[in-house]
DNA sequence: CGATTATTGATAGTAATACTATTATATTTG
DNA sequence: CAAATATAATAGTATTACTATCAATAATCG
């Protein structure tokens, strides 16, 4: 199978990672730890260690961890992005492209083979337990004129303009879509840490349950 | 007016904040500056420095800097709660008791004069710009095991009864109303930073708006 | 192929953060 | 008033999040 990559924007990162061993290196494994230790606990001084590097040498890819976890989302984004076009593209009717988008979101997330050095299991997990803080910053403003959240945004207009071909006089289509999109992660978040939160599960039918919901959510609400 | 206080759980801190003139002003201070600093940037060092006490005596109250964030957002919880029993105690129709509820969440968040020394505005900003930080880390089952999010809990709970109150087949309650929760701090957000994401406006009509938002989502999902 | 250039590794260092410990001084309470 | 408690003052530590320098190695280019 090609390895595929996405051309992802030129200020998350220094040095682009996808082009050399060592940056690759670093995604690889950065995603593993932060999967494992969790953001916080997670340093470039530990994924140097792992990845028989040096600190110094992370710094030249990546400004600084944040802009790592924002660049993983960022991939992760794309990657949702790239799977909605395969699942909706030869689709005509609206509303079985709209269920398409859902089900993308919804569905267990499994190693992605087009991309070699990213664990897409993992990553997922990272966004459900890390994804705000991308954007849950003081320095939000900035990233976002840099442009530095245009994969999440991507994938919003994309399926918000999927909902006004259902129906075009929906008023609220990209608060909607934003809402299931921080949703369908939380959700899942939920379901493992604060399961009263939610009607999701913790069983293998968690996926399945995701999806009805948001499929009542959405068809129900834009429904005129 | 006769100042009231919340009874937080035990758990959130080491000593109690409500009872003393340094625990007050710990709580004071530390509002107005996480909401101008942020969270990152605060530290206990600079509130020490601004309530012109010491380091050492805020770590008698607080665990960490974490944990008074956590307090400060149950405050916030307790003190929704409380609104919404205010406003929908003396309603008899689910539907409208749904109503009253929404509409405390959606409201802009004025001064509460019956709690001294909590600014709600910058406390609401706070929950608007923090809430996810609160339970996205690895603490978050110990956290949840003492009880921490007792107040979002029980602010769900109460309208999840709502919900099944008014559509008792429903079967997605919960996990609609911690979606419409985190989202109604969420859009306000957006509409400020990342406006591409939501309908809401920046301007005076942004509660109207968002009351909307969340009106027809909820409503529409829940019909039968 | 040899010279230049870019990349990485090795090492060191700094300011700030998130605490902990100790002791002295107030302040409250019984 | 004595005893207990709360606070202030001060100091200290391990870790984090970087930055700087220079040597070694690898890639590339004329």
């Amino acid at each position: 199978m090609a390895t595929l990559a996405f051309k992802l924007n030129e200020h998350l990162y220094l040095r682009d990672p996808q082009h050399t061993q060592l940056g690759q290196n670093i995604i690889q494994k950065s995603v593993e730890m932060i999967d494992r230790l969790g953001f916080e606990q997670f340093t470039f001084k530990k994924l140097a260690e792992e990845i028989n590097s040096t600190e110094a040498s992370i710094y030249r890819y990546f400004e600084n961890k944040h802009k790592l976890l924002v660049y993983l989302i960022s991939w992760y984004w794309h990657w949702i992005e790239y799977r909605i076009d395969i699942a909706s593209g030869s689709l005509q009717n609206p509303s079985e492209k709209l269920r398409a988008c859902l089900r993308v979101l919804a569905d267990e997330k499994k190693f992605d083979a087009g991309f070699e050095f990213v664990n897409e299991e993992a990553l997922h997990r990272i966004v459900v337990a890390e994804l705000d803080k991308t954007y849950q910053t003081k320095g939000v403003d900035d990233y976002n004129k840099e442009g530095l959240f245009g994969g999440f945004k991507s994938v919003c207009r994309k399926i918000t303009t999927v909902i006004l071909e259902v129906n075009p006089s929906y008023p609220y289509a990209a608060s909607l879509v934003s809402t299931i999109l921080v949703s369908s992660n939380q959700q899942l978040f939920f379901s493992e840490h604060l399961p009263s939160l939610t009607t999701i599960g913790t069983g293998q039918e968690r996926y399945t349950q995701l999806y009805k919901f948001m499929e009542n959510i959405v068809f129900k609400s834009i429904q005129s």
